[in-house]
DNA sequence: AACGGTATGCAAATAAGTTGCATACGCCCG
DNA sequence: CGGGCGTATGCAACTTATTTGCATACCGTT
C-alpha cells in the first residue's frame, strides 16, 4: 500500500523547501491516499472532480514532488505512475502492473527479496533507484476474461 | 549482454510460426547483435541505414516478435526498449537505464538475485514477467557531467 | 495464372508529456 | 499600505512515441 496515515503532507512540503499550495496538497493526498501508484491522467481527473486545475500544472507538481523526493516515478505501460517515495514510514516495495486494465498495485516488500550488494559493489555508474516490476493480468481482469470467454462459448460454440 | 551468437534467427521465426521476411530478420539481428535493449527509434534508424523501411512496419514487427516470445519489451523513460527474450541461451537478467543518455544496458543475472517463490504462491492474478530495473546515471555520463562541471567552474568560478 | 492471406507503406489519429509565454498570487521591503 | 519579486498556475502549441485505417504489394497454394 502506498497509503499513509502517518504523513503530514503540509510538513513534507515545507520540509522539502516547497511552497505549500492547495494543488500540491491535493496531489499529495490523492497519491498518498490511494492503494497503489497513479498516473498523471488519473491524478488530474481526481483533482478535477473537486477543483479545476490545468493538466500541465499536474505534470509540474508531479515533477517537483519527484525532484524533491516526496514521490517516486514508476514506468508502467507507456505512462508514468506516481506513488509516495519510500521514507521512514514506507519501505521500498515491488509493484504489479496489469497490462489489461493498466492498474498498478503495490506488493508487500517481502514478496520479492533482492540483494543489492553484489551490484552496488561493481557497478561503475551512479545507482539512484532499483525497481522490481511484476507484469501480468490482475485477478479482476482474469475473472472478466474468463466470464467473457464462457459467454462467448455459450453464444458461439466453436 | 543481449547479444547472441547461438541463435539462428531464421529458425526462430519459422519455429514461432512467423513468415521469414528480410525486415524481420534485420530487426532480430539488430536487437540480438546489440549489447543492450534498443528502442523502436534506434532500431528503425539502424534498419534504415541499409534498407528503407517504414516506421510503422518496425513497430508492427516488434509487436509480432514480442507476441511470439522472441523479444521482450521493457519500459525505460517514456519509450519501450526491446531485447532478445530469455530462452535456452539467455538467462533473464536485470537492466540498467541511464536517465541522462537513455541507454539501456544488461546487467549480469547474478547482479541481483531475487526469489519469486513467495510472490508466485500468494498472488491471485497471472504473472507474465518480472523485471528488475536499475535507474541512474551511467559511467560515461558521470564522466561527461564531472568534466563539464570542472569546465564551468574554471570559466565561471562562483 | 488466379486467389487468399499476410506484410508493408502511407497518412492521419491518439496518448503522454513538454515548452514558452502570460497572468496571478503570496511574501517581503520600504 | 503599495510596489516589486519570485514562484505557481493557466493556456496554447509543440514534441515524442505509438497506434489505427486503409491501400497496395508480395508469397505460397491451388
Amino acid at each position: 500500500m502506498t497509503m499513509c496515515q502517518n504523513c503530514d503532507y503540509h510538513q513534507l512540503l515545507t520540509h522539502a523547501g516547497l511552497e505549500v499550495t492547495a494543488h500540491r496538497l491535493r496531489v499529495l493526498e490523492i497519491v498518498g491516499g490511494n492503494t497503489g501508484p497513479l498516473n498523471a491522467q488519473e491524478i488530474f481527473a481526481t483533482v478535477c472532480r473537486a477543483t479545476p486545475i490545468n493538466r500541465v500544472t499536474v505534470y509540474r507538481i508531479l515533477d517537483a514532488l519527484v525532484q524533491h523526493g516526496l514521490l517516486e516515478r514508476l514506468s508502467g505501460g507507456r505512462a508514468f505512475y506516481y506513488g509516495l517515495a519510500p521514507n521512514e514510514h514506507h519501505q521500498r516495495h515491488p509493484h504489479f502492473f496489469c497490462r489489461r486494465c493498466g492498474r498498478m498495485d503495490c506488493l508487500r516488500p517481502e514478496a520479492i527479496a533482492l540483494d543489492l550488494q553484489p551490484l552496488a559493489r561493481v557497478f561503475p555508474g551512479h545507482i539512484e533507484n532499483v525497481a522490481v516490476r511484476v507484469d501480468g493480468v490482475c485477478k479482476l481482469c482474469m475473472d472478466a476474461v474468463s466470464k467473457r470467454g464462457r459467454a462467448q462459448q455459450a453464444h458461439n460454440p466453436n
